[in-house]
RNA sequence: CGCGGGGUGGAGCAGUCUGGUAGCUCGUCAGGCUCAUAACCUGAAGGUCGUAGGUUCAAAUCCUACCCCCGCAA
């Protein structure tokens, strides 16, 4: 099949390195978001599948709009447009050009987590699993009927890196067998279920501040959903300012033994901060402009004020 | 030139403003105590103080340039 390829961020880059490297499939245009200042510096930064396409030898096409682009995509004449995680809405002509169907690859099982940050909403959700959708795109977000999903449970300790990892790496075998179910002929086709639809909106760093009130199950949900990205954190407070401290790792202590937010059973090799219901044992934390590292090694630099309360 | 923090024995930090024999907690090693121990006591090893240059009788500390790590912001 002739693929016209869409895409920005590292999830979809096993994807188009599969479509390129191993696939019996002809990639016949790559178009990605223009290269936006990113990093410290501010300086102009190719996204991922850009760079992965210099580095196989392919071009890309980078509007701004990727209507500005239709004319040229519709030359390539595709059998199917392939988008994952490109980060425009594509216009209606363009859903309409290829010749069999245009598909999103979106990694939650829809209709839950629609939206720009299903994996860390999954992980924050409790759910017990998630997987990868093939779905024919529809105009709206993330609303188009199912071709194919593929769920998996998640682990105990799974965080929104290792899920991005374990989607990012399943979604080749995924649209590998949604395209073979396209080119033998009629293909499923599910309608998703309106009533049971969830969103995820795009995440900004403040969806990582920890409330302390909240019970510890889900605090910890919300810490292992953020690492390593946004990262949940809390501020403390000290005599010489007010400092940044995220939380990469933590466990649940059953027993309520302080107040919401307060520093607790300090001492050895890690600390615990109270929550609504239970408390938080630190395992991995990072101060700002301090690399991360184990509670313990933090406590060897660090001590706490008595009666320090977080937040 | 977007803003800011940091780079000091294996780990995490103090010391830098007010130059003058490099310190703390932990770890490691040896010995001791103990029925025993992750506990306790004693001792030891281990550091070009990010790199280069400058000022000075003397630089971790002051000045200049550069490298690296990180937080914010995007």
């Amino acid at each position: 099949m002739r693929i016209v390829f869409l895409g920005t961020g590292d999830m979809g880059v096993p994807v188009l390195r599969w479509l390129l490297d191993e696939s019996p499939h002809e990639v016949a245009g790559i178009v990605t978001q223009p290269d936006k200042p990113a990093g410290r510096k501010m300086e102009l930064r190719p996204s991922p599948i850009k760079r992965l396409a210099s580095e196989l030898g392919q071009t890309v096409l980078q509007p701004e709009k990727v209507r500005h682009a239709l004319a040229n995509l519709t030359a390539r004449e595709p059998d199917a447009i392939v988008v994952m995680a490109y980060g425009q809405l594509l216009p209606k002509m363009l859903l309409e050009t290829p010749r069999l169907a245009c598909l999103n690859l979106h990694a939650s099982l829809l209709p839950r987590h629609r939206g720009a940050a299903p994996v860390q909403a999954a992980i924050e959700a409790g759910d017990a699993e998630s997987g990868m959708t093939v779905m024919y795109m529809a105009e709206g977000l993330d609303i188009g009927d199912i071709l194919l999903q593929r769920p998996f449970a998640l682990a105990p300790d799974e965080t929104g890196g290792s899920l991005h990892q374990r989607l990012a790496d399943d979604a080749p075998a995924a649209l590998a067998e949604a395209l073979d179910l396209l080119a033998r002929g009629p293909a499923p086709r599910l309608p998703q279920d309106e009533s049971a639809a969830t969103y995820a909106g795009k995440l900004t760093r403040e969806h990582g501040r920890l409330d302390w009130r909240q019970p510890a199950a889900a605090l910890e949900r919300k810490i292992r959903a953020l690492d390593p990205w946004p990262a949940a954190f809390t501020t403390w407070r000290t005599e010489t300012g007010s400092w940044r401290l995220k939380i990469f790792r933590a466990e649940i202590m059953a027993e309520t033994v302080g107040p919401a937010g307060m520093v607790i059973n300090t001492g050895g090799d890690s600390f615990a901060i109270g929550a609504g219901e239970g408390a938080l044992r630190m395992r991995e934390v990072q101060l700002e402009g301090k690399r991360r590292m184990s509670a313990g090694d933090f406590l060897k630099g660090n001590s706490f004020a008595p009666g320090t309360i977080f937040g």
